[in-house]
DNA sequence: AACTCATGTAACATAAAAAGTTTCTTAAAA
DNA sequence: TTTTAAGAAACTTTTTATGTTACATGAGTT
């Protein structure tokens, strides 16, 4: 099952973005992540979107940061990009009035909601700051 | 994202296949899931080589329950159909040596891992006769 | 033995979605 | 006025699960 790592470089980006402290042009992210521009900016304005960084047109211009990055959380970040769901198990709706298919669907939905929430929590917790941290330790 | 309904989709049967009492054909089981008996035979075959159903063939072959549904758990069938991750957002792995990219991956896999573990602590908490009650409530 | 029914399996086709690409527009600075 | 960069629309490619076709194998029936 294809996977969506838009949340780890999107991390990545934004944590590289600070240390920049200069605007970064989408070609520029494109290559750093080995893909393309336009990609990069259908990403990007995600988080521009929710008022994460900031979009400069023309000469100079590109993506800065729009807050720093301690009032930045995974949680900000993951649902700027994604409203579907955290997991690869889907339930079925083919048989809506068969009690074991309701049965089936309200034993795996009730753990898999569970395991949601505590993702979301957790996420909740960790500002991008703290994903910094390893690396200026390693500069100073 | 493509979701895998798998899971949903067998235990559905395999409840039903408790209350049949008899060998059900794959061309029945496709009509009941409005799918195709090959696409049966590759998911069923799985949980065969498991050892949780039995398949005969020839005149009045199909498929059996191999152990009574109490013997059988929400982790069995699941770990049967999938050696998949749990989850839809993936890691980068493009830069390694760069410390961001290990901080990141770091933090997002520490939050997944635990959440997995979750899932597959509650999936292996229920057997499949705790869903068909409901069911023989019902007819009761 | 011949026939029918059912699974086993391989090879191929289809469909859906994410990612990539091309092309053009808009806006800002040099 | 030219250059640079994002915005956006339309299209193509790639990937992968699912579906399909065709045939082999084996078990029970006639």
């Amino acid at each position: 099952m294809r996977k969506d790592s838009r949340l780890s470089r999107m991390l990545h980006v934004l944590v590289h973005m600070h240390h920049l402290e200069q605007a970064v042009t989408s070609d520029n992210i494109a290559i750093m992540l080995g893909t393309n521009p336009v990609v990069v900016r259908r990403t990007m304005s995600l988080l521009r979107e929710q008022g994460y960084v900031n979009a400069v047109k023309g000469h100079g211009g590109g993506w800065t940061l729009a807050k720093p990055l301690h009032c930045i959380t995974l949680l900000d970040i993951h649902r700027s990009l994604s409203e579907a769901s955290l997991f690869t198990i889907g339930l079925t709706d083919e048989h809506t009035n068969c009690p074991i298919e309701k049965a089936v669907n309200l034993a795996i939905d009730d753990v898999l909601h569970e395991a949601g929430q505590l993702v979301l929590r957790r996420f909740a917790e960790v500002t991008l700051d703290k994903l910094a941290v390893e690396y200026t330790a390693k500069l100073s």
